[in-house]
DNA sequence: TAGATTGTTAATCGATTAACAATC
DNA sequence: TAGATTGTTAATCGATTAACAATC
């Protein structure tokens, strides 16, 4: 039962193959599985065996031998680790196309990523709201951070004006960012940062479409 | 001079950094900067010099020795690797709030990725446009496929309906999938699928801000 | 009990980094 | 020329897989 969190740094890769781990259980809980081998779960994924069970020592032991996984239990624990039982306050900077998809989206706020503010440059869309919530002026971000406790900054501006909103966010405590601009942010080193480049995945694609056809 | 694309599968990491220095090559281009040294990519990116010329190694010699890379040319011979240079044609399927930034990110168009046609299944949006596109009702996607050639299927429906697009599209020849639906699509083995999984990055960002306080 | 499956240690595999001769 | 930097081979590091004793 020892945990075996001490001190070791987790791998990234375990990491976002936790988030994996986290939509498949969740799936066979919804659809009422009671209990999962590593086996089974492997075969679904596209993974090894070995590899779950390697990647789910480095937090405890979860399992029983002789009889896998109970899917409820694994999905809770999983769900501890990642974090999701606390609550997450978030600001979001640009309320474009992209903004207003990942406003819109309820399942953050399922899940404990709760949306405080919305900010924009463009004085037209002040006023207006996105998920219930009104869009402020950019130039209120920096007192909006000072009063009111934030822990995610999402990034949805053109890329020439990132570094500019993540140097506020920084400035004013914001410990995480989840940044959607498509350049590499500088933070102090005590700020996490978390890039999404849709683009590269798009490129990818292209890529091995080309490697196919030659 | 000689390509050493020869047959050797190319990993899937060094695929994806490709992406990546495409994106700063064409930064420094845009700055006007002429030439560039691994070491000084490296610096910019941070990864290893080495990483880097190890990587390029995969398909040719694009530098010289005591002087570096070409920004302009090793820009030109990356985006030629990644396909950059052909025309892609694709379809988006679920045209919510995902679909509608996709779609309007112009960004694809320049890169030579063409929209040519848009789905959904509510009829209240079919006859409206996204990025110019009129909206057609997702019972003609089949017909449509049968008719034009489509490369690329772009999945922002639910992940209820995804498996069944996939099926669709696959059955009608499109070769890749750009899919937004948090599940795994089951495809034909010549099928190329690209996952975007948006919120599993946000987990991982929780994890890691909640790993730092504890 | 016999069969199944865990958690973990050891072996293998692949990817990253270091080193260096070649040469601009 | 001397200094810089490439492309590539070899060494190192880390991550994945295999194997197996423990045990439900």
């Amino acid at each position: 039962m020892t945990k075996k969190t001490d001190g070791k740094q987790i791998p990234q890769r375990v990491v976002s193959r936790l988030a994996m781990y986290y939509r498949v259980l969740s799936q066979l809980e919804q659809g009422g599985i009671e209990r999962v081998s590593s086996r089974e779960l492997g075969e679904m994924m596209g993974i090894t065996p070995s590899q779950i069970r390697q990647d789910l020592s480095y937090f405890g032991e979860f399992g029983q031998q002789g009889y896998g996984y109970r899917v409820s239990n694994l999905y809770k624990e999983i769900s501890k680790i990642l974090g999701l039982e606390k609550q997450h306050t978030m600001v979001l900077i640009g309320v474009g196309n992209l903004g207003r998809a990942l406003a819109s989206y309820t399942n953050f706020r399922r899940r404990g990523f709760e949306l405080v503010a919305a900010f924009d440059v463009r004085e037209e869309v002040v006023g207006k709201k996105v998920a219930d919530i009104e869009i402020k002026l950019m130039t209120e971000l920096r007192s909006f951070l000072k009063e009111n406790p934030v822990d995610i900054g999402v990034i949805t501006v053109p890329a020439s004006q990132a570094q500019q909103v993540a140097d506020i966010l920084t400035q004013e405590g914001v410990k995480g960012i989840w940044n959607f601009a498509p350049i590499k942010l500088s933070v102090p080193e005590n700020v996490i940062v978390e890039h999404v480049h849709i683009s590269d995945s798009l490129f990818a694609l292209s890529f091995r479409l080309r490697e196919k056809n030659s």
